[in-house]
DNA sequence: TTGCTCATGTAACAGGTTACATGATTAA
DNA sequence: TTAATCATGTAACCTGTTACATGAGCAA
């Protein structure tokens, strides 16, 4: 269970309502993570019945009313205590590399096309690290940053980058062997 | 949904039992995705009323009963389906970005801790794809060898490795990033 | 007038994990 | 005699997704 650690770090930033922290995932730590709204509203009831969160109703004109959540001095121990724990070692679940170890079950022609789409989505992926993201990080940071914020996110975006840039690579030297394996020799029993 | 497809992919090479599937996952696509026993039975008994799969039971003496299933003609075509289809994109849970994201929250030293700890894991996968999984490999592969399906999942075995290694590398660069925060200059508002 | 944004949620379902239950064989 | 391996599963629970429900304001 960790969604309601990462919604504690993002209302520490500032309070929120849980439509607001939908768009904080977004902005942030998308690329790492994300919640649907339904979630997010049945997190936040458990974290405000556990006591980690306080609740201020504001009332506005010609709209609906809004829940905003900060909080409470066990949230923000719950938060520290969390941070502090050794992470547990996340369970990446990878359809394509399931597709890929039974490549030979669909054949090479099908496998270079998904291989191929996969290339295509990450160079994708790694222009937007190096030109919309770093905006996008700069506008959220706008709104509470100190300059170890803005290195920590840094720090997850550098991340995200060499990842895409690992799977092209991957990629292209994975089209170039199943070319040499059509090419160079029976591929058979 | 795509465990299913997994097994179908599985029993493909040859008919097996929950147990035995369970224990093929280990010893071949489990760096990418894994399953419990009670999820793959589960999952046999769902495949096997939509006709995927047909079942033979073996008696032994002393042991309790095999149920040994095999794909029939339609799961067959499922898994060829499937395996065309083109695959979604897969949502990485990644706890330790989330971690990282939130490192001013928790101090530089805490966040250092946690990548060090990261990085010496990372390590241990990158030996262990150079020695033990290679011979790992072999082994299964042994068992229903083709060229092709031994290149397939060569291919798998070459991105594990170099994920291990490019996170690795991401650590050694935020270890030093960090550092030098840490000495260079003030690091609040 | 069509669709997007703001703002709340509920209900049902799908998928994955943990705990519980059984019981024989075999190697240390 | 203790623990691991073989072999089956059920029940409860936790998490996440999808579909449904409401309703005002505003821009194209």
């Amino acid at each position: 269970m960790s969604l309601p650690h990462a919604l504690l770090g993002l209302i520490n930033y500032k309070p929120a309502t849980g439509y607001e922290l939908k768009a904080r995932f977004k902005q942030s730590v998308h690329f790492f993570w994300n919640a649907g709204l339904p979630q997010i509203y049945r997190s936040l009831n458990e974290m405000k019945s556990k006591g980690w969160l306080s609740l201020t109703v504001q009332h506005q004109d010609g709209r609906p009313s809004k829940k905003v959540y900060s909080l409470t001095q066990s949230g923000r121990e719950e938060l520290l205590r969390w941070l502090s724990e050794p992470g547990e070692i996340s369970e990446s679940r990878h359809q394509l590399m399931i597709k890929v170890f039974f490549g030979n079950q669909s054949g090479t022609d099908v496998l270079a096309g998904h291989i191929k789409d996969w290339r295509d989505r990450h160079l994708a992926l790694v222009r937007m690290y190096e030109t919309d993201v770093p905006s996008l990080l700069e506008r959220y940071g706008a709104l509470v940053s100190s300059r170890g914020d803005a290195f920590c996110w840094g720090l997850t975006l550098d991340y995200g980058k060499r990842h895409a840039e690992m799977v092209v690579e991957w990629c292209d030297q994975a089209l170039k062997d199943i070319e040499g394996l059509q090419q160079g020799g029976a591929a058979s029993k």
